[in-house]
DNA sequence: AATAGTACTTTGCGATACAAGGTACTAAAA
DNA sequence: TTTTAGTACCTTGTATCGCAAAGTACTATT
């Protein structure tokens, strides 16, 4: 019920997770460990409860697809990747993110 | 269930929200009204459902107050301002958004 | 066998945008 | 004076989604 900052850029954060997942991926095909240490490093920090759930529906959607490889250590994972429909997608996503920060940008030079 | 385009995008604006309605108010006080036509000037499409208990909620929390006052046609109007907290907290809003406009610079640059 | 580590999955909760419907006040028309 | 239209504010119910927490399953090491 309570409204703090981290409360609020947790909610900033949120709608882009998509958008920043699809870049990760699109890059080269990523399981869940190598999405969060991406993450990490542009400083969003997500954790795995997130992840799955996300990365379901977007398979689900037929965004995303995945293959099973073998870990040198440990037991094997998915491999997520973009289907033809996810680059796509991905580039309206690019175009939705381009319009909101020209919003944003017009409202903050608007109110100086 | 379904995903597409418009809705993640959509989702993208949900969190800004907050961040684009202060920007607003810290020009000068405004009511709903205004506030829904600014947002529409930057194409950030919202309805009076949303903005009510937001701004309640901003409100309750001690981030805006406001005066009513008369209006030459109709009934009167809450104007909204930003309290002192309120401009700190805008400005945690501020970097908040720098954080992420540089997280998803960083990601779309190494992901091209 | 037992233990530790890694990976994937599910459940329940809280936050919040939005649709839809409702109340209240003002001014102009009948 | 009553009715109607317009404006403004408010509330309720629903769907979405991030996240915490707990669970399942596989692999490698002890």
């Amino acid at each position: 019920m309570n409204i703090n900052a981290e409360n609020v850029k947790s909610q900033m954060r949120k709608g882009y997770l998509e958008y920043c997942i699809l870049l990760i991926i699109n890059k080269k095909p990523a399981y869940v460990s190598d999405i969060i240490n991406e993450l990490k490093e542009a400083k969003m920090i997500v954790v795995e409860g997130t992840l799955y759930p996300l990365l379901s529906r977007l398979k689900n959607n037929g965004i995303l697809q995945y293959e099973w490889q073998e870990s040198v250590s440990g037991p094997p994972r998915k491999y997520y990747e973009l289907t033809e429909f996810g680059q796509t997608f991905l580039s309206e996503l690019e175009s939705g993110w381009e319009e909101l920060e020209q919003a944003i940008q017009l409202l903050r030079t608007k109110n100086k």
